[in-house]
DNA sequence: TTGACATTCAAACGTTCGTTTGATACAGAC
DNA sequence: GTCTGTATCAAACGAACGTTTGAATGTCAA
């Protein structure tokens, strides 16, 4: 039997570089090369430990995206819980906040969203992880936590698009940074995090602040 | 001198076929062999009008992104004069209109969204094109048209993110459609893309649809 | 100490990449 | 006809790619 310990350390470590390449620069852009030598181990080591490149990019997603998934829903979970109630803006803040402040940091997230957007446009069998064991069951959670406050008139695919409108907001203020920050004309601080949460929230409860006699 | 006729026509070739690849794609999942089979042209023809890959690559930008761009832009302030008043209403389904069901044809839109996503994720020099040339310049248009209409306490940094959070929705309903497609459990047909208009600019409007009494 | 096994390594594999080359075809100017 | 310049082409270039190989290294059981 091998020492589990150096076995381990290099598939972490392979691993770890390999998430962080995919995430900056995209699958073809990234080289097996590249990859080893940011791990600092033999270039052999992919084909050793993980068959091919292919195999190392969906063991990304199985054993490091998919569990941060998991963390952040755990977060959501327990932001709601602390709020007492289940009411829509209690679910939102809940969320905006487990997934633009969150359990991870700065670099997690970033690295986070950018393989989820990568495999959004670029679908490969890690999409079936981002959708049907990610998205899918997160978004019939909300559904479920927002459908008895929703106006009655509302039917199913009206609630989800909704759903989805909250989530574009999450997911685009966490990739597009660098046209946010060029825009807004400063970067990601933690103070300008906290102004974001508080405006998904507003906006997701109550659209454009427009004054009342100009709606 | 030569013929204008078959020069700009191999060409014009070159840059519809690279720009369909590179959308679909990515710019390193595309070779220039690809590039040129789908063009019906030789191999050199990449070299010899736009110098190299990564040229014909801005090009694609520069002779068929902007363009588009622009007359998304100009259908916008159509539909806005078309509307009679620059009401938050207005503008916003002029907009969403715009972008969503506007000028293009579903092709179009989908290869313009997904350039625009993939020079977000993956920055080259056509980024500036895609900020300050387009995003930029159409924020601080919407910005003064709304401002008159928005609440007093509303700062710059606000009104900006209002304006950026409808435009994430624009962006990721257009980009994102196989898992939007794979939640709602529909493809984007035309009534769909109806109801898709009328979603984004309620939840623009007024956020989620919920009860008075459950606020 | 020996043998079996897991892991690492340098070197090489064949393939594909972006790019270059030199020949060829063909237009209009003189 | 000859010359000039543009455009296309098949063929080849060196470099980089993902992958394979076989030897070397280290570890533990027997």
């Amino acid at each position: 039997m091998p020492p589990d310990n150096k076995n381990s350390m290099t598939q972490d470590r392979l691993l770890k570089s390999a998430e962080m390449l995919f995430a900056q620069k995209g699958y073809d852009a990234v080289s097996v090369r590249e990859i080893t030598n940011a791990a600092k181990c033999n270039l052999a080591a992919v084909n050793y430990h993980f068959g091919n490149k292919k195999t190392l990019y969906l063991s990304v997603f199985r054993e490091r995206w998919m569990p941060r998934a998991q963390r952040i829903r755990a977060c959501f979970e327990e932001n709601l819980a602390g709020c007492g109630d289940t009411s829509p803006a209690s679910v939102i803040q809940s969320l905006a906040e487990a997934l633009i402040k969150g359990p991870l940091t700065d670099k997690e997230r970033l690295c986070h969203f950018q393989l989820m957007i990568r495999e959004i446009t670029n679908p490969t069998e890690a999409f079936e992880i981002v959708t049907e064991e990610t998205m899918k069951p997160s978004f019939e959670g909300l559904g479920q936590l927002l459908q008895p406050y929703l106006h009655e008139s509302i039917d199913e695919e009206r609630a989800l698009l909704n759903i989805l409108s909250i989530f574009s907001m999450v997911l685009y203020f966490n990739f597009a940074r660098l046209p946010v920050s060029k825009i807004i004309g400063h970067a990601y601080d933690q103070p300008f995090k906290d102004r974001l949460v508080q405006h998904i929230v507003d906006f997701s409860l109550s659209g454009l602040p427009v004054r009342e006699n100009a709606k």
